[in-house]
DNA sequence: TTGTAAGCGTTATCAT
DNA sequence: ATGATAACGCTTACAA
């Protein structure tokens, strides 16, 4: 065996093992931290790796552990802006780690959409995976990645799971905050874009926008209230619905940033001052909420950091470390230009 | 050996090659397509891979072949939207084959990136990657990936390697029709929002824009012509100095969408009517294009396709399919309401 | 505390 | 055209 034959090649733990004078075995505890070594033993071993520049190779212990040292990220396209968050989160908290990020869209409405994950799940035997929403809503996929032994841990904006399980922000608490601030400013005929039906996240915002309503014993007509879906022309086609209204309101808190982006858009067209004759209030702070005139006030939630700790939570599993991740995210309300006193004095 | 041990297991090639009374390595040969196969031990085979639901271990596989049947995504995180679109034209390339995606931001500026990247590659053993804008420029990182046998397939804004090897987009022509559009409608004083140096896309767009000047025979002062970073605050700052200007100019390109939504920021400070007073034109055709107010007149070039034919090439380099693949992909110059006549006639 | 032997599930080599 | 056998690099019994 003439060592010269190996120089291009990336050394094993047999190299490591010759090198030492010790057995694989012994080589493999030192990498698996082995508790029970001898500490010479150990930083013999670990001064040849250290030498020889030795890696383990992912691909044989996966093999082996059949198990794989990947993080999926499964999703179904919330938008553009939150997913790089999330993956930006999780990477930092991969960083220095073994584990590689794997991403995997789906399709939520797919009728096989259990079952093309699950297929990947088993497949690639993923060490875990981190759920987005909405689909992290879905009990059933948790079901799933329990019972064929993959780790989960689900984002979303309400506790829907136990804390290994589970990172969640407070929108209920956030949204009701900022409504009071537009009341607190003098509003009082304010309306409201939904999300879709069917997302928690829709669900926990309308909470809490009626909380603040409630908490200042306001009342508003139920036309105030409409649904859109998330995008941009849904908040256009509520802000036609909206203004169209008489009384106008005054003030209108839109579930999320593109919906409200809609909004301001349909108010530009009418020639409509924003924030005098209307404030606007959206909710992710994404780029856009900053990048628009007025620059939106919003609700940002942290979703790098909730990215982060969920992965944490992810690769600490085994060793009990999870517990001290937190699992709930406080969102805080960014006030810009949108909003404002109601030009008129209060409505 | 009793079958009902499998239940929960996933069959593997042993229980294939059991149940159809052939040898492991035919199973394997049926798996691979292998061309010197009997057509009826090969259907046989196929039925009972069928019946069992068998699918090969991606783990073993990777350690037999010592390649992972993974690719890769090496980026410096461009912008959000469109890491986003290169992933899902990627992933829809991928769809149905044993691929997964695996994705990997770097620090473009690290001393030690080139390093990063190598070990990397080397402890993953990918299939090969693709190479996002801007460190796709690096000839390093190409002649680097070359020669750790990590196949690599490069994005960018013009050729800078062979067909194989690169998707780009023809950014310079592009720009120059965007800047002949406005030319057309009578702008004369046309201000320049350059992308940072060392950007090849911001050179090529620069260019485009020359390009575009030269032709209709206008020369501008060097005062319009201004440098950002692609981010939206330096679109603010270069959006300053050309509003401060005098003539100021009639309309501004911007080398992407971001920088011109700052400038469009700049310009309703200023009270400016766009585009009456100020024609905008940006480049990407990010969601926030759409979003802002006006719409933004901009260029859009086709971030999955290329992405798409990007790991098309990836997948295929072997069966030479590759060649089929397009290399070039042609922008297209989205007219929307920030770009009109100038107010005041021709300037 | 350390070593030996036997896998993990696939592909490669070299027979036949 | 097919099969036995030995890798691939690591881990888990089970010994010593």
């Amino acid at each position: 065996m003439p060592p010269q034959m190996r120089k291009t090649q990336q050394p094993t733990i047999n190299d490591v093992a010759r090198e030492s004078g010790v057995s694989k075995k012994t080589v493999s505890r030192v990498i698996n931290q082995s508790p029970l070594l001898n500490e010479e033993t150990r930083q013999k071993v670990q001064n040849v790796i250290a030498e020889l520049g030795y890696v383990p190779n992912p691909q044989a212990r996966a093999l082996a552990l059949r198990r794989n040292f990947l993080i999926g990220l499964v999703h179904d396209n919330p938008n553009a802006q939150t997913v790089l968050s999330v993956q930006s989160g999780i990477l930092e908290a991969l960083r220095g780690t073994d584990f590689e990020l794997v991403v995997r869209p789906v399709n939520r409405g797919s009728p096989t959409m259990l079952e093309d994950i699950r297929a990947f799940l088993e497949r690639q035997r993923l060490f875990g995976v981190v759920l987005l929403p909405p689909i992290s809503e879905n009990d059933a996929l948790a079901k799933l990645c329990d019972s064929i032994g993959c780790r989960y841990v689900r984002m979303g904006s309400a506790a829907l799971d136990d804390d290994q399980h589970m990172v969640a922000s407070n929108d209920r608490e956030a949204v009701r905050e900022a409504v009071s601030y537009l009341i607190e400013m003098g509003h009082r005929r304010i309306g409201l874009v939904a999300g879709p039906h069917g997302f928690r996240s829709a669900h926990e915002r309308r909470l809490g926008f009626e909380d603040a309503l409630r908490e200042a014993d306001i009342t508003v007509p139920r036309s105030y209230f409409t649904d859109g879906t998330y995008r941009f022309n849904s908040g256009q086609q509520a802000g036609e619905r909206l203004l169209d209204l008489l009384p106008r309101p005054t003030a209108i808190f839109c579930s999320n940033d593109e919906m409200a982006a809609g909004v301001l858009h349909i108010a530009r067209q009418r020639g409509l001052d924003v924030p005098g004759d209307l404030s606007i209030v959206g909710f992710d702070d994404t780029t856009i909420a900053s990048h628009i005139w007025p620059p939106l006030t919003t609700v940002r939630w942290p979703i790098a950091s909730m990215a982060h700790s969920a992965a944490l939570k992810l690769v600490s599993a085994d060793e009990g470390t999870s517990a001290r991740e937190p699992s709930m995210f406080l969102s805080t309300l960014i006030r810009r230009a949108s909003a404002s006193p109601p030009k008129n004095g209060a409505a």
